[in-house]
DNA sequence: GTCTATACCTCGATAGAC
DNA sequence: GTCTATCGAGGTATAGAC
């Protein structure tokens, strides 16, 4: 069976319940907002039904339960990460995947709630019974062996000294990433991050490049 | 008044009750690593009492709050920290303050508590309204002003290039300090705390020295 | 899809006996 | 110095009406 173009089976209606998809994701920007402030263990479902306009048990129907929020909200997380990262492209190698560290940092100055759920969350999730444990080493692993990558190819293209020493530079690169979203949160302005931020991908390209 | 040498007015006798400063100290330790895993709203005064050997309320004879031992393990961790990195000396300067801090990540190498308790308690204390905040800002101006001032020194004796840009590498220090021992819990011995952060120190001297 | 009501737990803190 | 008992608040999750 088929139907002629532009014929609708289902028309848009106005409606007052909102659709699941739509209650989902208020949920979602709401939970973050919240947890980068109280992190994961110090906010209630019922914190985040009430900014979602939402009863507890409302919100728990689109979530069966905490967790499965939280779930949500890391999967919403990681997914705009690699978008604004690649964006369907390939990722950049060399140096210029520090420099797109870069672009990365200059993103998150502008959005205080994202830094505060990553340093919030990945502070807690360091314990390995946390919920959101496995999502944390997952991020580690895939940034890691993206920036690892990025320096091999370097050395093959002989952009990066052939002794530099790969797993080292690519985890200080990411410690002065978390280390210095916590430092920015005790005082955001205090400081530009992404001048701070080039300053070390600099020093390291003079040691290494 | 005075007695002859060897006098003892009060004489060591054996008693059941412990003193207030054992039970204290034992409770202290006990909340150290508690909170070094569940952070400071992540674990209850019954926790810590159950780990100390005492009720709830016999832990609450000695703190009167959950504050006032959340007070009592930060004074003790930085009156440990301060004991470790000085000692009653001057503070060192110069690149030589950066070996200091070398010292003190192989120190914390061997003490998860210490660093779980750090990495738990400053992402937490972020938050203005944090108990600990006030002590966080703290840690971090004090940590700034020495590396700073030992930077300064080091133009000075002609040790640190004139033009390198202190604040950035001394918070780029504290990041790589903090953001290390984060991404080290998540798997503790997976990698050297100490080797890594020498890489950094290198990288610096190397582009500033 | 959203709500009220409720079950059941844990928490921080206080009162008061020993 | 330590305990039991208790209060009141707030947490997650479920049942069931609309």
């Amino acid at each position: 069976m088929s139907y002629p173009a532009g014929y609708r089976i289902e028309r848009e209606r106005p409606r007052r319940r909102q659709s699941g998809e739509t209650a989902r994701l208020k949920a979602i920007q709401a939970a973050i907002e919240l947890f980068a402030v109280g992190g994961y263990g110090g906010t209630s479902i019922a914190d985040v039904a009430a900014k979602t306009g939402l009863s507890q048990s409302g919100l728990l129907h689109h979530f069966p339960s905490k967790t499965a929020l939280l779930s949500a909200v890391l999967e919403h997380r990681s997914k705009e990460d690699a978008d604004f990262l690649f964006d369907g492209e390939q990722a950049p190698l060399g140096w210029e995947a520090f420099d797109a560290m870069v672009s990365l940092v200059a993103r998150n100055s502008t959005r205080p709630d994202w830094v505060g759920l990553f340093v919030r969350l990945s502070a807690e999730a360091t314990e390995p019974g946390h919920p959101a444990h496995q999502w944390l080493l997952d991020h580690y692993s895939s940034l890691r062996r993206w920036l690892g990558e990025a320096l091999e190819d370097g050395k093959v293209h002989g952009d990066v000294a052939q002794d530099a020493p790969v797993e080292a530079i690519v985890n200080n690169t990411i410690a002065v990433l978390d280390g210095m979203q916590q430092q920015w949160l005790c005082a955001p302005g205090s400081f530009s991050m992404v001048a701070q931020f080039r300053t070390f991908i600099e020093s390291i390209k003079t040691t290494w490049g």
